[in-house]
Order: structure tokens, then sequence, then C-alpha cells
DNA sequence: GCGTAATGACTACATCTGTAGTCTGAACCT
DNA sequence: AGGTTCAGACTACAGATGTAGTCATTACGC
């Protein structure tokens, strides 16, 4: 189960998150179990959506695996079924794969060449850097 | 111009590289101009194409102004018309902006957990720190 | 000069994705 | 009990993407 292609990942599927379907696993890793109509809450305004998007995407996101549904009345609880961390680690790990022959060190002097390292990402990589030699 | 989603980018398109795409744009940028034939012979085999796939993917990239073309006899040179390291920089940020909140340490972070950091990795991306602090 | 082959132009079709509409039935409320 | 509302199920459609086929033209080779 990964997001925006084709590639195998998870569960027997090939299926990954799209970008629209992220949005909606991101409220629920926020807050789970949730019902549509309060996802729609979370993302609906800010994303420019209305319920039927939303109730899509949902849909999509339980035939692929990623959700679960607890029936409440006539209405569902969706809660996801992967780890945040999992799937970010996942495409994390896809682009460093696609775009840096699987290195992360050129990946990491992009980020740096382009200014998007902040004094404290900096701090916090040092220290990341001390517990790895360990 | 970016790849893989509706993002606004560069040159006045919306469009971005698929990751067909970003294969035919690989081999343009190991060598160019090519011709079609060319990156045939250098894409289809490993990835399982034939001519026309490629010849389709060109004229894509060319219609999002991501390749231009040099008649050449009856067929054209194929150059690319953005930089290999300014499409990864774009796709490595847009990847910080949309899973980490535009930070990079916690990217970083999931990469040293999941072990995608080698020990020339890490010396390098040490380099690259003290220099940063220069 | 003639025949051939290469290649761009154009088409095809399936799947995925983004966004939304419609309908029906059952839960909910009075 | 009856009316209403909500939400899942299903549908729609456009654009993007992946992969490939067909055709016509002209460059190329003999």
């Amino acid at each position: 189960m990964t997001a925006t292609g084709g590639t195998s990942q998870s569960d027997g599927g090939t299926e990954r998150i799209s970008d629209a379907e992220y949005a909606v696993m991101e409220a629920l890793w926020k807050r789970s179990p949730q019902t549509a109509a309060e996802v729609c809450d979370t993302v609906c305004e800010e994303r420019g959506w209305t319920m039927p998007t939303v109730k899509t995407l949902l849909a999509r996101l339980v035939a692929k695996g990623a959700l679960e549904t607890q029936p409440d009345g006539r209405r569902f609880l969706y809660t996801p079924l992967i780890e945040r961390r999992a799937y970010v680690g996942t495409e994390s790990k896809r682009l460093v794969e696609r775009l840096f022959g699987g290195r992360a060190a050129p990946l990491f002097a992009h980020l740096a060449e382009n200014e998007a390292l902040t004094d404290e990402d900096i701090a916090e990589i040092e220290r990341l850097l001390r517990e790895l030699k360990k």
C-alpha cells in the first residue's frame, strides 16, 4: 500500500495513496475513529471539497485496505489500518530510491543547497547522527 | 513543471512529470541530445517498453515543456529543458512539504530509523553540516 | 529514380485520480 | 407510526498516466 503510482508495497495490493486520499488519511491519523461528516469538517474547507468527494475518497481508501469501518448506526466510523510512520517511511524511501539511487546523502545535499534546513533541523540532525554512531 | 500531481511549479505549466516520463528524462539527462530510437535503446529493455511508448512519452514531455526538439533529417533530437538538479530539488521539497510540514529533520529521522543511511551517507552528511555552519 | 524504412503525428484504451451528483433505505426524531 | 434526514452505494465525467498500434510522409539507402 503506497501512494500515487503503481509499485507493490504491502498487504498484497499494488495501490498507492493519492494526494487527495492522503489528506483524508492525515485527518484520521490525527484523530480516529471519525465519521465521514467529521472528516469533512476537518478537511473540506481547507481543501475546497464537499461531502461527495470525501465519501468517495473514504470508500477508495477502504477498498485499498488503508481504512477499516465500524458500523455506528447508519454510518461508519473510519479508522486507519496503516500507520502514518509506516506510510511516511515508505514514501521517503521511495523518493530516495527513485531520484537518488537509494542513497540518502544526495537528498540531504539537495535540501541543504536549497536552504531547506533550519538551524533547528541541523541541530536535530546532528543529535540523530550522534545516536546513530553509538 | 513538476512530476505526478497537479501543483504549479514553473514555466507557467501545472503539469508534473510522471514516473514513466521521469525514466525518459533520466535517459536524456545522462546523454542528450538523443533521438527517440536512442532513448528506446536506453530504457526499453529495462522498462519492458516498446517504441510507441517511448514516442508517446517524449511527445508528452515536449508538450509539457520539459523537452525541446531539434529536427535532424526526418527525426528529432530531444534535449531536456529542465535540469535534473532542479527537478530533483523540487520533488525533494515537495515530499518534505507534504509529509513533514516543510521540515527536513523529521525526514532525516525517518531515513535514519529505517536504516537507510550508510556509513558513507553519515560521513558525507556530517561534512555538509560542517560546511553549512560556516 | 525507386523502394524501403524510420519516425512523427495521431489514435486507442485501460486504469487511476480528482471532484462531485443521485438515489435509496434505514436510522433518527417527533 | 410517520416523516425526515443522513450517509453509504453507486454513478458520472474530465484529466492524467501507462502502454501500445496505425498511418502517412519523407529521408535514406541502393
